[in-house]
DNA sequence: CCATGTTAGACAGTAGAAGTATCCAATGAC
DNA sequence: GTCATTGGATACTTCTACTGTCTAACATGG
């Protein structure tokens, strides 16, 4: 298809298809002239996804390219596959990485026996959230932290049990990329609504009940 | 103290602390004289509360005003807290409502039986990424999305725990504040790590183990 | 073969967000 | 009394994510 089907069936402008295959983010399609390329349906699903992306889960564009890139680097194994994906994405802008809480966030992977590689992002990321809420003086000890952890291996249980019976490899690395990514913004709403229900019901059973 | 003080102490610039007053994000001093205010430890409070904000959750200036603004029409119980806190913050950018999904989170959320107000953000927010998943071929059923809103549910138990035993509201309404939205990059984190070692114990079993 | 309309690619322009810099008048400490 | 500092206002900068415009090369109908 030319690039105006990819636009119309995308729902994306043609300039902005533009400014993606500018910024790397989607692949440039069949050269067919000078003047003319041909895009699949591959090409579609990937700004597709590159929409969900950015529009869903809020990723920057260049986010997304590393993301994305880390995808392109498939045919391995799952493992492998997830490790890129979490990899590619940093949870928080950067990390100071001269708090005490790194330390911290080893002994807690270490307590829970988990087996993370020692470069994830994900460490900086809760190392950075930990060294706020001291600073707020609100800190989370290691007893707090650690019945979240356990709901979090739950979790990934339930996210590895949905990869399960995908045979290509391409597939599995888009799927976790969804799972991964994607679901995040869905989680954290399931959260808050699971919030304010626990709220409603403990207040109901101790003070007024004035709206709802 | 004085604004050069507070900027000496929180760690943001006097040109960044004004920008903030300007914003309504921090609220003005006590006014000494015409070129003279007063800041004092809320101040430093605030400050910090709203870098973390800002910096660790990555918020924008007009969604963390409306958070502390939330805040702000505090000396309600903790439940009313905890609904602005919530109602507050979008989570996705907005969602279009056109398409079937809201149903099947109402559904959804009849089925688990919780009490959620009607009007949360949280609700467009699932029902969003809902949309985006099934786009994407890879729609989540309700028996997906279950045992997920039931991990949620224990997350929220603890998450009400932390703020029992609190008396002040402020106090109250803060906290709420911290682990509802402060936390929610820390266990997105605890997520990706657990990923990668559920990850590495199934593939431990059944294929190579390359590297690692 | 030519006219016409579409397309790819390059490049510049725009809007909004989040600060940052500068200026100025009014202190307040010495 | 004087002079560095402060608060407030205003303008400027940087970055991001697009968006608009232009041009030359095509494809296609006549």
């Amino acid at each position: 298809m030319r690039m105006s089907e990819l636009s119309r069936r995308s729902g994306v402008s043609v300039t902005t298809i533009k400014y993606y295959l500018r910024e790397g983010l989607l692949p440039v399609g069949r050269q067919l002239s000078a003047t003319q390329a041909e895009y699949d349906e591959n090409h579609l699903r990937r700004l597709r996804l590159i929409r969900a992306l950015i529009g869903v889960r809020g990723l920057s564009v260049s986010a997304t390219r590393e993301v994305l890139g880390a995808l392109a680097g498939h045919t391995a194994d799952t493992h492998r596959i997830l490790g890129l994906t979490l990899g590619a994405i940093r949870l928080a802008d950067e990390a100071e990485a001269d708090s005490p809480e790194p330390a911290e966030v080893d002994a807690l992977i270490e307590e829970l026996g988990w087996d993370v590689h020692r470069s994830a992002p994900a460490r900086l990321a809760l190392a950075d959230t930990l060294a706020s809420l001291r600073t707020l003086g609100a800190p989370l000890d290691r007893r707090v932290l650690l019945p979240y952890a356990r709901l979090a291996e739950e979790t990934a249980v339930l996210d590895l049990d949905q990869l399960d019976g995908i045979e290509d490899s391409l597939e599995v690395a888009e799927r976790a990329l969804l799972l991964t990514v994607l679901l995040e913004p869905a989680l954290m709403a399931l959260r808050r609504m699971a919030q304010q229900n626990e709220s409603a019901r403990r207040h109901a059973g101790g003070a007024d009940r004035a709206d709802c």
